[in-house]
DNA sequence: CGCGTTGCCTACCATCTGGTAGACATCTCT
DNA sequence: AGAGATGTCTACCAGATGGTAGGCAACGCG
């Protein structure tokens, strides 16, 4: 057996390494904490990805190809008409599906800025360009409002989900009994009111509270 | 030379110490490094601070004790007319001053989770309490809107600070050519914006551009 | 003066790190 | 069947890590 499980291996390798480099680090996680965690000797691991390194960018390879699948689903949202919350459901979404998404990109923000400045330059860059884009458009007709600065904006969203989303159970805590490991429903309920309310001119918001 | 210029020793150790640890992390900086940056010999640095759990946790004690000499002018602040902002500043204030406090936390909130809630226990949470209460009285006059969830609005600017400061120029980079480590004005504009108009049941903005 | 304390040092150590070399076994294709 | 590729392993290594043991000079103080 070999064609069909060599992939499961390097996959999961991918995925055990993901989990670790995410929760831990990169540099505070050994090959050898990997080998373990897929139940492969070390030596195994180094076959399939020859060096620590290499299987760093794998495992951020994966993680931003993965972003490339969703990205045309954010741009056919983003030409439908709900497209505020359809965008932002979008990308919440991505996040909260797999957690270890934010911890891995805030780690990378943290640990090796200049390499990740890369990476946002070829992966985000041009996504908030079209949102931008289309922020300032809707200025004009004075749909949103004016004071907007809208590449701004756009990162302080990408802030928040990326900071709820990876600290969760943690800062978030404060607020909430429920200490797991996924995002409260509240907090992403705030946030989506705040990207919203901070954006909108007036806005009805959708559900009002009997004040 | 010693009564004075001991304290100085540690104090520069553990200046270099948190610049580090923010900069790398605690489990990728050796206390070689530290002593190294310091110019002492590690084993120098071991005798004023034990062992690197000892130096990692004045290292966190120090920066909170710094956040709690800011505490009392914050709620001061809150006393105030125009507290919304001066909070807002103060707090920007106070991890712009060092970046390296908004690192720090964030990495801790990362690296060791539970931890981290029990600073934000002791630390964070009565400061939230007072403002969330602030902002609920404030509710029921109306001067803000009803749809906010005060604990969870808290928790956003939190981060929106700690996220923009900490990963000045990196995240923040895309929409700026300034690629410095310092926190470009246009995003803290936007932060106060955000904070705001996500906040006030109208607001003339204080500045309005020319739509 | 003598004696303990303080601060910094050299020397050393067990452990773990990422990584190499190379022995097997198995699977693939001619 | 046989040759080469493929995947997993044991054995090993040089270097770095956190930490210990202990020497030694300078100072404070009786």
């Amino acid at each position: 057996m070999a064609a069909a499980k060599d992939k499961d291996v390097e996959m999961e390798i991918l995925r055990e390494a993901t989990r670790l480099f995410a929760a831990q680090g990169v540099e505070a996680t050994s090959i050898q904490e990997v080998a373990d965690a897929v139940g492969v000797k070390k030596q195994s691991l180094l076959y399939h990805y020859a060096g620590k390194d290499v299987l760093h960018r794998a495992v951020l390879e994966a993680l931003l190809s993965r972003w490339n699948e969703t990205l045309p689903r954010l741009l056919r949202a983003a030409a439908r008409e709900d497209r505020f919350d359809a965008i932002l459901d979008e990308t919440i979404g991505f996040f909260v599906e797999d957690p270890s998404r934010a911890r891995l990109l805030l780690r990378e923000a943290l640990d090796r800025p200049d390499s990740m400045r890369a990476l946002v330059a070829e992966f985000v860059s041009p996504w908030l360009a079209v949102l931008s884009e289309n922020i300032k458009r809707a200025q004009e007709i004075g749909v949103i409002r004016a004071d907007v600065d809208p590449e701004a904006y756009v990162v302080m969203v990408i802030h928040l989900v990326l900071g709820n989303v990876a600290t969760a159970g943690t800062v978030s805590t404060i607020a909430e009994k429920h200490r797991g490991t996924k995002v409260p429903e509240r907090m992403v309920r705030e946030i989506k009111r705040m990207a919203r309310a901070a954006l909108m001119a007036d806005v009805p918001t959708q559900e009002r509270r009997a004040g």
